[in-house]
DNA sequence: CGTATTTGACCTGCGC
DNA sequence: GCGCAGGTCAAATACG
């Protein structure tokens, strides 16, 4: 009987052990309750792993399982009891012993059998997700072409332009702007796309799938625009083309498209018009990095630096050396209020294929760009206020007037003659900073008298604020704020954000309180109310910021290999393949707007020690221009060179690879 | 030696 | 027309 009770006494230990290694809340209590019938408790400790995965097995829906996810943690303990049982039969012959090796392996026959019970299920949800996706591609591709033909329809009309421009006639000056905001599909599509939108919305559960279909939809409409209605550029043509075929060649900033579509609407006259216009449209991103410039992917050429008025830091020219003949240019510049945030800001299209690593930055910018055009092409009243919710996301455009008391008077990138908007990475500053800029997104116009009156802010909400309560926004009920967008997208973001931890800081508070402080407009005349949905229903840009979400958030998007873009999370890593497939409308040269920003919540773009040791600096942009304020917890889409560290951003060759 | 960066000169646009 | 500032060019230089 001692030695039966030894025994017993020894596989106490052992499952007390098992039990550890399952889960760490096991309690000393619940150890010694063990004692008389472990055997049961162990196998619920087992059927509640087995549990468990089932639960979890779905979400990953590629089957790729974590080293230390629950599905091994079961198998591995799964094992033990056997170990136990041979233990047991090699070393004493008791009846007892028999018995209970015996009952065990019926235990492990059932856990076995509810394992593969769990694994068949996951198996058919597995199935019927598939299903699911391609039914909704199949969907997307019928109002695909039920679009297409419309602004094939339209196109050929004569009047096209004119009609386009008729929604805000008082642009007359740059009629190239108009034609590039509405190349982008937002007006005549609108109506459209948003539709587009309601139905994959409804059709899906997923998220991913669907910022997935509608970047390669979008893409897909651009580049078949190009062939089919259009004589392209040289540059633009092949490589719409091309990166239709090649979905390696994701394109973040599908800018050349814009141009094919301004080709077809237009003559040489025109062409060249908006081929400027293409040149002045510009999207600033700033993040903090300790290195000289952000990696963004991207090959650059230093090709100038110049000091600037207003900031005592150089500004750095860089050009795109991709490809021989893109046109694309990027500025670097420190910020002047505070060193650590490095102020990028892109110009111009890619007219070739991006390197995947490149498609979160570009992603990012061709969404902001896309903001910004769409946001001004049909905001011919911007005096007035409208917030949109897309995906979780705010966007929110207010009136200058209001905005505009966060201006900061130095403006130390970006033309003011030239529409920006602002990706603001960086850290969120602390509340007591009297520059709200590192919470809000806010956005100046050129001294163009057209666009003195509007401004565009677009907030990116964290997904925490999110998730965890629509009705707080800052910017969107509690300011009685139109919203947009379907709400069965917003688990998607809880999930993604949330589950990084990626937490909008508390420090927004104080924007958030004047936002709440501003009477809500709820007045909206209806070119807001158009832009507002033409931005929420833009498939692209929702497709471009999920994947520059996505790879920030998660651990640099399809690219980033470059800055520990461990992600802890495998269902991001699916996700970000998808989009970095994508190719997202670009910023095209519709600047008819001027500058707009969006901000996020907290970013760690590029340096992470910059990141964690200055999160209170920030004195925000002193540029006119607008900033887009997208802060990840989590690693950084955008890498930034590990070259030598020094004060000017643009001593530095930028290697993206 | 080839390539990238640096840096002063030059060009352009804009305001006065 | 002049000056200023932003932006670009290209020779000189640095680097691997």
């Amino acid at each position: 009987m001692e030695k039966q009770r030894a025994m017993e006494e020894a596989l106490r230990i052992r499952s007390d052990h098992q039990q550890q290694h399952r889960s760490h809340g096991i309690d000393e209590e619940e150890k010694r309750l063990i004692d008389s019938d472990h055997h049961a408790h162990d196998n619920k400790e087992d059927e509640t792993v087995v549990k468990t995965i089932g639960n979890k097995r779905p979400y990953s829906e590629s089957n790729d399982v974590n080293p230390s996810s629950p599905k091994q943690k079961h198998l591995s303990t799964k094992q033990e009891p056997v170990v136990v049982s041979n233990m047991e039969k090699s070393t004493m012959e008791f009846d007892h012993t028999k018995v209970s090796s015996s009952c065990q392996k019926k235990e492990e026959d059932d856990q076995l059998e509810s394992a593969r019970a769990e694994m068949g299920e996951v198996r058919e949800e597995n199935q019927r997700l598939k299903i699911y996706l391609n039914r909704i591609m199949k969907d997307y591709k019928t109002l695909q072409m039920q679009f297409y033909g419309i602004v094939q329809q339209e196109a050929t009309k004569p009047t096209t332009d004119h009609s386009s421009n008729d929604h805000h006639q008082e642009m007359e000056e740059e009629p190239s702007d108009d034609l590039v905001s509405l190349s982008l599909g937002r007006s005549s599509s609108d109506s459209k796309k948003h539709e587009d939108q309601k139905n994959k919305t409804t059709h899906s559960h997923d998220d991913q799938d669907k910022g997935l279909t509608l970047g390669l939809d979008y893409r897909k409409f651009e580049a078949s625009k190009s062939s089919d209605e259009t004589q392209p550029l040289p540059n633009p043509s092949p490589e719409n083309s091309s990166e239709d075929q090649a979905p390696k060649e994701e394109a973040g900033e599908t800018w050349p498209p814009s141009k094919v579509l301004k080709m077809m609407k237009s003559s040489g006259e025109d062409v060249i018009l908006q081929q400027n216009a293409v040149k002045k449209a510009r999207v600033s991103v700033r993040a903090r990095c300790d290195t000289p410039t952000m990696n963004d992917g991207c090959q650059w050429r230093k090709y100038g630096q110049k000091i600037s008025k207003g900031n005592p830091c150089p500004r750095a020219y860089y050009r795109c050396t991709v490809a021989p003949s893109c046109p694309v240019r990027k500025q670097v510049q420190r910020c002047a209020e505070d060193m650590s945030i490095l102020i990028t800001t892109y110009e111009g299209n890619h007219n070739h294929p991006l390197a995947v690593s490149a498609t979160a930055m570009a992603s990012t910018t061709s969404a902001a760009a896309s903001m910004l055009l769409s946001g001004s092409s049909s905001s011919s009243h911007p005096a007035s206020s409208t917030a949109a919710n897309l995906h979780g996301l705010n966007f929110y455009l207010s009136d200058n007037s209001k905005t505009k008391q966060f201006y900061l008077p130095n403006s130390s990138l970006s033309a003011p003659s030239h529409p920006t908007i602002t990706l603001d990475l960086t850290t969120a500053p602390s509340s007591s900073s009297s520059s709200h800029y590192g919470r809000f997104a806010t956005a100046n116009y050129p001294p163009n008298p057209r666009y003195n009156s509007s401004t565009t802010s677009l907030n990116f909400g964290s997904s925490s604020e999110i998730s965890s309560n629509n009705n707080s926004m800052p910017w969107g009920s509690t300011t009685g704020l139109l919203s947009y967008g379907s709400t069965t997208t917003q688990p998607f973001i809880k999930n993604q954000i949330g589950s990084l931890n990626l937490a909008r800081q508390q420090q927004q508070q104080p924007m958030e309180s004047y936002m709440q402080q501003q009477p809500p407009k709820n007045n909206l005349p209806d070119p807001i109310a158009a832009a507002t949905k033409a931005i929420t229903a833009d498939p692209s840009f929702q497709s471009a910021l999920a994947a520059a979400l996505t790879s920030i958030i998660g651990g640099g998007g399809g690219a980033n290999h470059l800055v520990g873009g461990g992600d802890n999370n495998n269902n991001n890593f699916g996700q970000k393949l998808k989009w970095g497939d994508q190719k997202f409308p670009a910023l095209s040269s519709g600047y008819t707007s001027p500058q707009a920003v969006m901000k996020g919540s907290n970013t760690n773009i590029g340096c992470a020690s910059s990141f964690l040791n200055n999160s209170s600096a920030t004195t925000n942009s002193t540029q006119p221009g607008s900033m887009i304020f997208l802060q990840p917890a989590a690693s950084l889409p955008f890498s930034t060179s590990n070259k030598s560290s020094s004060s000017s951003p643009g001593d530095h060759k930028e290697q993206s690879h």
